[in-house]
RNA sequence: GGCCCUAUCGUCUAGAGGUUAGGACGCUGGAUUCUCAUUCCAGCAACCGGGGUUCGAUUCCCCGUAGGGCUACCA
C-alpha cells in the first residue's frame, strides 16, 4: 500500500474544542501507527464565519497535547501580528510541505480550474436562481411534505443564454446528481448505502468565487494524496456526495472512517452551554495535557484490555482503528478528574513545580515553598489549579472559631496545655533541623497514645480549618516562626475567649 | 417529514451463540487515621421492547422505541 497520509481539516470558526482534539488525535495516532504523515489543512472557505484566533488556538492546543503536525499549517510566527484580523494572522502562518498552499482561501484558482473541468464534462452546471427563489422552493416543498431539493430549474438553459448570463449575473455551480446509488465501506461502521435520488444537486462553487466544503474537501484530499479520512460522524450523510465527486473526476476514493461525537451528560451535542469545552479552557483550568489526551482517547476507543492509564506514546503503540466504537460517548467530568489526578500523581515533583508555577503568579510564594506545597498536595490535587486553591490557609490564616480547636470533650484548661506542648515541641527544634520527618517524629512521640488530643488542636491552630493536611505537614509548610505564631495566637484566642465549656 | 448512524451497570466500556455478563469512574460500607484527601478491601448496579433463526439468544436477522446526525451559496 502506498503511504498513509491523513489530515484534519478544521475550519477556523471558533476555539479548538474537545471533539476536534479527538478527531486530531485519532488521525495522528493512525498516522504514527502506519508511519504515515499527519497534515493540517485550514478550511477557511466561509468568509462570513471566520474567527481570527482560531488558527493560533488550534495550533497551541495541538502542541500542548503533544500532537506533532508533519505537514501543512504547522505554526504561527511569533510577532506583533494583530490577533483581531484574520488576514494578519494568515500572513504569519507557517506552512510546510509540497502540497500547499494549505489554506483553502489561497487555493481558489485550483478549485475554479477543477470546477470548469466538471462543467466541460457536463457533470456540473451554472445556476442563477436567487436566494429568494430557492427559499420559496424549499418552503413549498416543506408544505407539500417533500424532501427539499433543488428543482433543476437552471439545468437545461440554452448555452448561449448561459454564456451571456454568466457575464452579467452572479451564479453558483451545481453538481449534476447522477442516478443510481452510492456505497462505501466505513472503517468504523461497515457498509453504508445511499440512494442518489435522495441527494440534491448541491453547490460546488459559491457566487463569491469560493468553493463549498464538499467541493474543496474532495479536490484537496485528492491533490494532497490523502489516503484515509477520519472525521466526525456528522459527515456520514455527505460522504456519498464526496464519493460521487471522486468518481466524476475519475479519482481514487480514499478510505473513510466516521468517528463518534462527544455528547454532553444528557446525551446532547457537547457545546459551550455545557461549560468550557475548548482545549485552551482545560489548559487554563490546570488540567494536564496527558490527562485530557488519555481521557479523550478512551472515549470511543478501547484497547480491549484492562489498562486505563495511557501515555501518548503508549497510545501510539497500541492504537488500532478496528477498535474504534460506533456509539457516541458522553462527557463525564468526574472521570476526567480521575484521569487528571492519576496523571498528577505520576508526575515528578520537579515537573509539577514547573507546571504549577504559573498558577501562583498572584502570590509571592518562593520556589522553596512551592516545593513543599507540591509535595504535600500532590496526592490531593485533581488539577494544577488545586495547588493554588488549596494553599489559601498557608498564605493567610483563615478566621476560625475557637470552638473548632476543641478535641472531643477536652476541657479548656487541657486544650491550652495541649497547645503549649505542641508549641514547646516545635520550639525546641533547631531551625536547620526543622523538616517534615523531624517534626512528625517529635510530635508523635509527644502525643503518646491519645494522638488526637495533641494533633487535632494543633492542626486547627495551624490551618484554621476543619479539614486540612496533617499538622506535621502544616507546620512544615508554614515554617517554624509562622507555626509558633499561629499556636500562640490560638492560645490567646482561648484565653480571651468568652466560652468556657465550648465543644467542637 | 425524508435519508443515514447508534443502542451492555448512572457514566466510560469488555464480552461470547451456552459466562456467576468482566474492568474502570462514581456511589455506599469497612480498614488505615487527629480531620480531609490518598491508599487498600468489600458491596450496590446493566444486556431498550417485540417478533423470528436456533436445542439455546443479551450476542445473528426483522420490526418497533429511544437518542444522535444530515436535509444551506455553514463547515
Amino acid at each position: 500500500m502506498s503511504q498513509v497520509r491523513v489530515r484534519i481539516a478544521p475550519s477556523p470558526t471558533g476555539l479548538f474544542h474537545l471533539g476536534s482534539l479527538r478527531t486530531a488525535l485519532t488521525n495522528y495516532l493512525f498516522a504514527r501507527k502506519h508511519k504515515g504523515v499527519f497534515i493540517v489543512r485550514v478550511e477557511d472557505t466561509d468568509q462570513t464565519r471566520l474567527v481570527p484566533v482560531a488558527i493560533p488556538d488550534m495550533l497551541q492546543s495541538l502542541e500542548w497535547s503533544g500532537i506533532k503536525v508533519d505537514e501543512g499549517v504547522v505554526g504561527v510566527r511569533e510577532g506583533s501580528s494583530d490577533l483581531s484580523s484574520y488576514e494578519e494572522i494568515k500572513k504569519s502562518v507557517v506552512q510546510k510541505g509540497n502540497f500547499g498552499p494549505y489554506l483553502q482561501s489561497e487555493r481558489l484558482d485550483i478549485y475554479r480550474k477543477y470546477a470548469e473541468e466538471l462543467v466541460r464534462k457536463g457533470l456540473a452546471y451554472p445556476c442563477f436562481c436567487s436566494a429568494e427563489r430557492l427559499e420559496e422552493l424549499r418552503n413549498r416543498q416543506a408544505t407539500d411534505k417533500k424532501a427539499p431539493k433543488y428543482d433543476r430549474h437552471c439545468l437545461n438553459l440554452d448555452p448561449t443564454e448561459i454564456k451571456k448570463r454568466m457575464e452579467n449575473e452572479p451564479f453558483v455551480l451545481r453538481f449534476k446528481m447522477p442516478d443510481g446509488s452510492s456505497e462505501f465501506n466505513d472503517l468504523v461502521r461497515g457498509k453504508i448505502v445511499f440512494e442518489n435520488k435522495n441527494l440534491d444537486d448541491f453547490v460546488l462553487m459559491k457566487s463569491d468565487g469560493f468553493p463549498t466544503y464538499h467541493f474543496a474537501v474532495v479536490v484537496d484530499d485528492h491533490l494532497m494524496e490523502i489516503s484515509h479520512v477520519f472525521r466526525g460522524e456528522e459527515w456520514i450523510s455527505s460522504t456519498p456526495k464526496h464519493i460521487l465527486l471522486y468518481e466524476a473526476f475519475g479519482w481514487p476514493v480514499p478510505a473513510f472512517g466516521h468517528l463518534t461525537n462527544i455528547l454532553n451528560t444528557v446525551g446532547g451535542k457537547l457545546s459551550k452551554r455545557d461549560g468550557d469545552v475548548s482545549v485552551s479552557d482545560f489548559k487554563k483550568r490546570g488540567y494536564l495535557p496527558e490527562a485530557i489526551v488519555n481521557f479523550i482517547a478512551l472515549l470511543g476507543w478501547n484497547p480491549k484490555s484492562d489498562q486505563e492509564i495511557f501515555s501518548l506514546k503508549e497510545l501510539e503503540e497500541n492504537f488500532d482503528d478496528k477498535k474504534l466504537n460506533k456509539a457516541a460517548p458522553r462527557f463525564d467530568r468526574r472521570r476526567l478528574d480521575w484521569f487528571s489526578s492519576q496523571h498528577i500523581k505520576a508526575k515528578s515533583e520537579a515537573e509539577l513545580i514547573r507546571l504549577a508555577k504559573p498558577f501562583f503568579a498572584d502570590t509571592k510564594i518562593e520556589e522553596a515553598n512551592l516545593n513543599k506545597i507540591i509535595s504535600v498536595f500532590k496526592e490531593r490535587a485533581t488539577c494544577l489549579a488545586d495547588f493554588r486553591s488549596e494553599v489559601g490557609f498557608v498564605l493567610d490564616l483563615p478566621n476560625y472559631s475557637a470552638e473548632l480547636l476543641y478535641w472531643k470533650d477536652i476541657t479548656k484548661e487541657d486544650l491550652i496545655k495541649s497547645l503549649n506542648e505542641s508549641l514547646e515541641t516545635l520550639n525546641n527544634i533547631e531551625k536547620k533541623e526543622y523538616d517534615l520527618k523531624r517534626i512528625e517524629e517529635l510530635l508523635i512521640a509527644k502525643a503518646g497514645e491519645n494522638r488526637g488530643r495533641l494533633l487535632w488542636p494543633l492542626r486547627v491552630a495551624l490551618s484554621g480549618q476543619e479539614k486540612s493536611p496533617s499538622p506535621f505537614e502544616c507546620a512544615w509548610l508554614l515554617g517554624k516562626e509562622e507555626s509558633l505564631k499561629r499556636i500562640d495566637f490560638a492560645i490567646k484566642k482561648l484565653r480571651n475567649g468568652e466560652k468556657d465549656t465550648a465543644k467542637k
